[in-house]
DNA sequence: CAGTGAGCGAGCTTCCGCTTGACTT
């Protein structure tokens, strides 16, 4: 018999628990939602005022029947899932799948994991919140009724196994309106003047002209006046000013922040996180909240007073600024706030350091600045130069910790100033004026679409990562770096009375692990919008939180909610089906200059294609008509923005290279890329040395060569009459029979496998740590 | 798994948000 049986969604979060409770609390985990919507005729029943069904996820089913035993033996469960719309739901699907209605039930509820807060949560337990249930309720049923009825449309109207939803839909649209912005942003030049001055003891600083010119004349004119001019510092100003921490890390934050500093993806930001979770180092990392419990601000405090001393601490509490958040937990911190650093990997390491400062630095006193602007006057000219000095007079939290910036854009105009007053005369050293090109709007890296998702309060935290791995999984966004070109400016010098110009190199464009829309992206994205433009814009979301709300204040029917979306939406639904062409992104580009075709891109069954020549039905082509040529567009190219001279080389398509060793030698682009085929083998074209297009034989040549010889160290041995080889393989070696592959134990030596060892592991599969095999689909 | 771009059309794909492992040739 069990006197209490305490049910909380995280096994970490367990394991700390019992700690608190002591040895009358069992305390066990759901691993969050142990039911969800059938996925059976969408697991709704329309007619029937949108009634669930709701079934027991596979891969909990081991679970719940563990869970629905251990409640059969305790006198009391407590239902401790998280304090959000999710987890109530979560309370109440136990509550319901556990069959708890006989039992003793209490729900109780807490935001941080410290012994106090969970014995005052004990005190104080309370009823399932039923009408923030029929909110989730309502948002989980919204999005199935959604993501499956908008994404089989495009599966007609564009392309099979496509997908839609009220996140990933919109976080695509601002990648792919990102990407219009920038291809129709006009870059404009102007002339930045920057001058170096020197103050009555000699020392050098440098100032600026606050606009910058267009017309080169202008410029030509003032550094021809500059050239005779006196220099007065005309007004000086000084006014303090402060800087303050930023607050305690959130799941978004956190991403951002690894991104800028560390170039983590949002999935290895969350995957180290989880580790130092598990290893009971960090809070909880999927949070949308600010908060440090009482406890962890004392601590802070303690720490800043040892190591900084007592002027550095400054006790603060930060409010949420995110919409829609729910502020179930803690903000993600330390445990142990008198621990800077922790064992573990590299990645572990960097990660909890950088969360203990962030943490530490949010309850640090404010940097103490001050900030002066000097205007220097041009005897002979009616403009005016300005420089701007910056003082750190205290260090405050900026001892410890710098939150990093997302553009890597304009240079900082902020220098320290050397004594400078108002009537002195200054000497000028040097003035320049450089051609600056107006820079376009950043694309999105996975960390600052996760800001902009936060702000625009679609997704959650638990969702972001996934969200992004979706988007790129489903072929609608490509995380790519590109290199960038070089293009010219014009740089004009006043320096020792003469005025030279010359022109200088500058590169630009270049892009590393940036967000680009796919053509497929781009199309479903177009079609979405034309369509269903009440669901893609970015205000959706945030309408339907404030609808939830009211249902969860029980002010409203979560099914007349529903009815009111669906409705019309169902309506457009079947418009659409029946009145929408299909969408191929086409586009005519031309006709071939030999054979007078057309020359058309478009998508094809197999991705963005040029076609020539103009698709036949099947009786045409028995009466002997001419079929179309097609080709794949390479990697980079997309139907938006290919020219007609780089369709028409796609043609050009597989080419003969000559012959070696007899058998001939052919460059061509398959679904992995470019490669070369050479007697029934295939080697890959390196990436960003090789050109399908241009490769002669001779590198084909060494290339085969060079496949060869990895292939003879791939092979270790064989046992040829079973059919046994042992291979070298991308995670070590591995042993092949009939086609299928076997593990080899970490501590056996592959090339000692007899035939006899061989067949053993044949028949009985090592499986290293796992139990079990899990099927999967 | 390095061709293909369509033919009949069965049967499949798909959402968001909670949680962790399992597992890759």
């Amino acid at each position: 018999m069990i006197e209490n049986l305490v049910i909380v969604e995280s096994p970490a979060k367990a394991k700390t628990i019992e700690k608190f409770l002591g040895k009358d609390y069992k305390v066990v985990s759901c691993f969050g939602h142990i039911r969800d919507l059938a996925t059976k005729n969408l697991g709704v029943d329309i007619d029937n005022n949108f009634e669930p069904t709701y079934i027991v996820s596979p891969d909990k089913k081991k679970l719940v029947t563990e869970l629905k035993k251990l409640s059969k033996e305790a006198k009391t469960i407590w239902l401790a899932a998280d304090e959000d719309r999710e987890g109530e739901a979560i309370a109440w699907h136990l509550y319901d799948a556990l069959n708890l209605k006989n039992k003793e039930t209490k729900r109780i509820v807490f935001h941080e994991i410290t012994k106090d807060a969970i014995q005052k949560a004990i005190l104080n337990p309370r009823e399932i919140d039923l009408n923030l249930v029929d909110a989730q309720q309502a948002r989980r049923i919204l999005d199935r009724l959604v993501g499956f009825e908008l994404s089989p449309v495009l599966w007609k109207k564009i392309k099979p196994s496509l997908s839609a939803g009220r996140v990933q839909s919109v976080a695509v649209r601002l990648i792919a309106e990102r990407e219009k912005e920038i291809m129709n942003f006009q870059a404009s030049l102007s002339y930045k003047t920057t001058g170096t001055f020197l103050n009555t003891t000699d020392t050098a600083f440098t100032a600026i002209l606050p606009k910058n010119k267009k017309d080169k004349k202008e410029i030509l004119d003032l550094l021809e006046a500059c050239k005779t001019a006196d220099f007065t510092v005309s007004n000086k100003t000084t006014k303090p000013a402060k800087k303050s921490p930023s607050a305690p890390f959130t799941t978004s934050t956190l991403q951002q922040e690894a991104s800028r500093k560390f170039g983590f993806s949002v999935a290895q930001t969350m995957s180290v996180a989880q580790k130092l979770y598990e290893a009971g180092k960090i809070t909880y990392m999927r949070t949308d909240s600010v908060n440090l419990s009482s406890l962890a601000l004392n601590t802070a405090k303690a720490v800043i007073e040892k190591e900084f001393g007592k002027e550095y601490a400054k006790t603060r509490n930060f409010a949420t600024k995110s919409k829609g958040a729910q502020e179930a937990h803690e903000a993600i911190r330390p445990t142990y706030i008198d621990k800077a650093t922790v064992a573990g990997t590299d990645q572990e390491k960097k990660l909890y350091s950088l969360i203990w400062k962030r943490t530490v630095a949010s309850q640090m006193s404010e940097a103490q600045l001050e900030k002066t602007n000097v205007q220097i006057a041009i005897s002979n000219h009616s403009d005016t130069f300005t420089a701007q000095g910056e003082v750190l007079l205290f260090d405050g939290f900026l001892k410890l910790y710098r939150e990093s910036v997302d553009e890597e854009n304009e240079e900082n105009d902020t220098n320290r100033l050397p004594k400078i007053e108002i009537g002195d005369k200054l000497d000028v050293q040097e003035i320049i004026s450089q051609q600056k090109f107006t820079h376009h709007p950043a694309r999105y890296t996975e960390a600052s679409l996760v800001k902009k998702m936060e702000e625009l309060g679609i997704g959650r935290p638990s969702t972001y990562a996934p969200t992004i791995s979706t988007i790129q999984k489903r072929g609608y966004v490509i995380k790519e770096s590109r290199e960038g070109q070089q293009r010219e400016v014009e740089l004009i010098r006043l320096v020792e009375q003469e005025i030279v110009a010359k022109l200088k190199k500058e590169n630009y464009g270049a892009e590393k692990n940036k967000l680009f829309p796919t053509d497929i992206g781009l199309i479903v994205n177009d079609f979405l919008v034309e369509h269903f433009d009440k669901i893609l814009d970015y205000n959706f979301t945030a309408t339907a939180e404030k609808n939830l709300d009211t249902i969860a204040e029980g002010k409203a029917q979560w099914q007349e909610m529903m009815h009111d979306f669906y409705t019309p939406f169902h309506k457009k639904i079947e418009t659409t089906l029946e009145t929408a062409e299909r969408a191929s992104g086409e586009r005519f580009l031309g006709d071939d200059p030999k054979t007078g075709k057309p020359v058309i891109v478009r998508i094809g069954r197999f991705g963005p294609m040029v076609q020539m020549g103009v698709s036949i039905s099947k009786e045409e082509e028995k009466e002997g008509k001419e079929k179309p040529k097609f080709a794949s567009l390479l990697k980079g190219q997309s139907l938006g923005t290919i020219t007609f001279e780089e369709a028409l080389k796609l043609f050009d398509l597989p080419r003969d290279l000559g012959e070696y060793e007899n058998k001939k030698v052919v460059a061509a682009i398959g679904r992995f890329g470019p490669y070369i085929r050479h007697d029934g083998k295939f080697v890959s074209l390196k990436k960003d040395i090789d050109d399908v297009m241009t490769v002669e034989l001779d590198r084909a040549i060494e290339l085969i060569e060079e496949k060869k010889k990895l292939d003879r160290e791939r092979f270790i041995k064989a046992f040829e009459e079973e059919d046994i080889q042992v291979l070298n393989g991308r995670w070590g070696p591995y042993i092949k029979h009939k086609k299928k592959n076997f593990k080899i134990p970490k501590d056996v030596e592959a090339k000692d496998l007899t035939l006899e060892d061989c067949l053993e592991l044949i028949k009985n599969p090592y499986k290293g740590k796992a139990k079990k095999k899990a099927k999967k689909k």
